[in-house]
DNA sequence: AATGAATGAGGCTTCATTCAT
DNA sequence: TATGAATGAAGCCTCATTCAT
């Protein structure tokens, strides 16, 4: 077998591991199956990852990662309704861009952490709200708006992407969770703008 | 043990499966430890039930009844408006009321049941559409609203109430929830004003 | 597969495992090659005892009650001297008769025992020693032994059949093992004689 | 780490062994708890012994050479009765004084010798023994005592330090076994007595 | 009809060892 | 030479299920 560094294999596995949760649930995704969706031996997955909570772990991580990669994608430094709404609409849009795998190997995860001790599932959303608060107060400074409401806008833009990814992860139909994220920025205007009178 | 007629013992099961879903996840939930919690012998788990699998069908009727329980019992029979707030703060009530491990149970049998080739998931999500469509369109008789809007409704309802409970299964706080299941109806409120205008 | 009670069962894991620590050491003692010995699949032993650990348990149960029973049974009823001695012999000559399979399963579950946390490997010699001990208290009735000399001749009795199992168990030489019984039982006569003097 | 050449490496990969079989027995004792307690990269250790069983040897070795030097060190030159006497007792000092783990090792190891075809425990044994005659020869020298003698008083040397250590062992009471020593030395006395009356 | 006994398949992990560099 | 990377075999254990009574 090819020597591939170490870095390399642990990424592959923890891919593997995202696409086999995502097809398989948390509990489907096997030490086994993960080990060949890598297309490697089992014993490898325990050279990389002394433990599959270990691994487990970084698959989290690097979900947490990629939310505040979208999210800081999406920063369109403009004023508050327009940076609130761009995020919101740029999370809407990831999730109908991106298989539905990595939405659903979230929600999956979140599961599964909720059960650890360690590793609470906390931890992503902790760290999705903390970025998407620091983008909203740079956007509304200077329009004197009360820390309260920014919090209050992160939940809703959370809340929103939330149930609008359940539905699209139930239904799995593109075309009608298109037009959906349009309903859903809708709603979410129609609020801010009563919010922000 | 004592024996035990098969169709009380089959009620006793699904209880019994739920509790142990609740409490330790889909995955968690083994024969073993269900038939443990009915306090009935291993083997008699699958006299009542050929598999595993029909028993967790069974379990997820309960649930898809369950939740056109609680639409109903919401159903105040008002003006739309009126109706359809009150069927989102019902929803978000009983989630609040109910232990959070319940709303934790059906996601994760929720998510259990998208891997299942049978029993798709989607039906709870149909039969739970279904009724508060009906219920609005009751509602709104003689107002003279399009039947696409009714659906939107039905879909903002369903939306606002999953990213709702997301939250409140993550954080488990139920003061916090209690506080953003307002923020939610505001936001509700605050589109169907703009939506029935 | 024929329908045998789980006492059975446990019954003839327990000779497996002792057939096995005895040829093979305690780590070489795998649950498969237990099972194979008893000529049940894998799963049955942990069907019959959920653990290794309390498999080993009960062969180490097992063998405390076996040395119970040779001491026992070896008990002359006679003076103290004569008791003593016989006692020894009994012991020596149990481990000549029985298979070395016996005294050799002994020797590794008390190497094993010592590195448990609980079911001190103390154990076995305790309760021997307790049997020794009241036999030897009952034979010197009346003859005003110090409680200390009787302790200090169930030492030297258990001294000198240990001593005599090594050698034993390391050359495997049943002739010659019969002469040492002989040195051995002298050794024990002069010392008593002068003890008892 | 730094490379070391692989001479150094395999007296400090035998130390590490010997280190590790004591304080987590012969099964505890991987090569990768030996690498690491010999600060060496794991392949190190089947660089330098190609086997975990030529390892063991070498570890083997080491001990038979340190009872050889044990008994030689309480060589004192004296007549039959009290060169024996000393050597008796300069064995279960020994005991006393190295870590009982270190005893327990080597029981450990001949244990797993007498299990391996090509490396007998036999040896230690043999080799003690051989050691032990020819000093207990070179006192008895003029003495005219028959050599079947000689053989007979190692015998018993060996049995009583071994019956010693067994108890040492168990209940690792350093106290207790000192005492105990006094006892086993005095049997050895009564019965020299009578044996070479 | 109801259940104790039994089991094949597969779960995670660790082992001694080898390979490629 | 010396060592990170890799791995087949085997470790213990638990699963859903079936069988015999």
């Amino acid at each position: 077998m090819a020597r591939v560094p170490a870095a390399e294999r642990r990424d592959e596995l923890v891919n593997a591991a995202i696409r086999v949760i995502a097809s398989r649930g948390v509990d489907g995704a096997t030490t086994r199956r993960i080990a060949e969706q890598a297309n490697a031996p089992l014993a490898t997955l325990h050279y990389c990852f002394q433990t599959k909570e270990l691994l487990f772990t970084a698959v989290f991580e690097r979900l947490t990662e990629r939310y505040r990669e979208v999210l800081i994608e999406n920063d369109v430094h403009g004023d508050l309704v327009v940076t609130a709404r761009a995020m919101l609409r740029g999370v809407l849009d990831w999730y109908l861009e991106s298989d539905p795998e990595f939405a659903s190997a979230s929600f999956e995860l979140i599961s599964w952490a909720q059960r650890q001790e360690e590793h609470p599932a906390v931890t992503v959303y902790n760290e999705a709200f903390n970025v998407v608060r620091s983008i909203l107060a740079r956007a509304a400074a200077g329009q004197n708006v009360p820390p309260e409401t920014i919090d209050e806008i992160g939940y809703v833009i959370g809340t929103l992407s939330d149930g609008f990814v359940v539905n699209w992860l139930t239904y799995g139909d593109r075309s009608r969770a298109a037009q959906q994220a349009q309903t859903v920025v809708d709603v979410f205007d129609a609020w801010l703008a009563v919010k922000l009178a």
